[in-house]
DNA sequence: CATACCGGCATGTGATCACAAATCCCGCCA
DNA sequence: TGGCGGGATTTGTGATCACATGCCGGTATG
């Protein structure tokens, strides 16, 4: 088939395993997929209405940042995470989102804040509504937001692959805690910001990332 | 083809894919390849005696790893980085490096230090020998050997990412600076790591990590 | 009733081919 | 002499196919 090109509306006319990827990366970022399951290279190119070599690039794509795993035989997973690397992740989350929210903050003007606080009702609206796909997405957007100003590609970059890798398990996790409160953290980053407080704001953005993950302990 | 089954010797039987995967790899992280050099999947097929389709793989998944750059026509070629991002990889791996370092310090015991010390003699003399594809290879097998104490699989991974993405143009940097002196910096980690001195090692990290980056902002 | 064997099916791997588009190069014209 | 147009070639993309292997059933046997 190669490239029907597109009649208007799409800029670049994404080939299809760029299609294909970009699609199972969203679904995987943001927990639609348990953790553990199975797809098959068949499958997806018969659900993206691909052949299968589109399908494998985007699955190699997927399993190199760590989103899919791969069995020695090749089976194709989205990955089981252990506890220790779950505390891992949650580790360089706030090693790397701490860095980029501080890099961030001497950039950080009002029209900024107004949309984080957009985005952070957003949020409370899904906690509220116990949407964790909904959940997971906006809190997501809420904190690419504040990083896009830290003006760092290749850290953001390496947050979103961390994202990328607790997917499957963030679902898991947000589906096993029942909270109705609103983001508190969220709301603490937002003041730290508007107060130009550094440390503060590296103190609230280290809760945030952390807090989630931290009752898998017990 | 397929895979021939190796008779002995290898315990793995590694896929065509893998192996070309491999072998760009570490041709990219020692600096064998200089910045902006285009690759071709017809090319590294016949290199390595397989068809497009595993070369393919290959470069895709490099690619996601950032050790190679996809023009928006699919054209292959290593990346040609900007001081910026030069930069801001140089903080990536003081970030993630620091912490690495961290970690590995409670558990180095003597046998350690002394594969350290060892390595780093091996470091001394590539550098004395001008040999600067020896000289990044035994630089990061001294940052790896340390960084495997850590015990934190996940972030080393990251940590490497990073390396592959400088290859090539660490290469072309160290091919620049004209120095015979001996790594201080690997010194004052030995140092650090024998006294148990977490806060010196840290710094010595993060000098070591930073120092040949810095040049270029001249 | 549990376990080991075995056959069929599902699945990943790699080769090959057709196609489109980007690139390159050479000659032509101002 | 320098820039530009056009055709040949290079190059990536995607589909399809043959094949080996791994997985999962049933069945027979202890």
């Amino acid at each position: 088939m190669t490239v029907t090109a597109r009649p208007a509306q799409e800029t670049a006319a994404a080939p299809a395993h760029d299609r294909v990827y970009r699609a199972l990366r969203t679904r995987i970022m943001h927990g639609e997929i348990a953790p553990g399951a199975a797809l098959t290279l068949r499958g997806i190119g018969s659900e993206f209405a691909v052949s299968m070599t589109p399908a494998r690039e985007a699955v190699r794509r997927l399993a190199a940042e760590g989103a899919l795993f791969l069995s020695s035989s090749g089976r194709v997973t989205t990955p089981e995470l252990t506890n220790e690397r779950i505390e891992e992740l949650a580790a360089l989350r706030a090693l790397l989102e701490v860095e980029l929210a501080s890099r961030a903050l001497p950039r950080a003007h009002m029209a900024l804040i107004d949309r984080l606080q957009t985005i952070n009702s957003n949020v409370a609206e899904m906690v509220s509504k116990r949407d964790a796909v909904g959940y997971i997405r906006t809190n997501l957007e809420f904190h690419r937001t504040l990083y896009l100003r830290a003006q760092a590609p290749a850290m953001l970059a390496m947050a979103e692959t961390v994202w990328l890798q607790l997917g499957p398990t963030m679902r898991a996790l947000y589906g096993r805690l029942r909270r109705t409160d609103p983001p508190q953290n969220h709301r603490l980053i937002i003041a730290a910001l508007k107060a130009g407080d550094e440390p503060g704001l590296r103190l609230a953005v280290r809760s945030d990332v952390t807090q989630g993950l931290r009752l898998l302990a017990g």
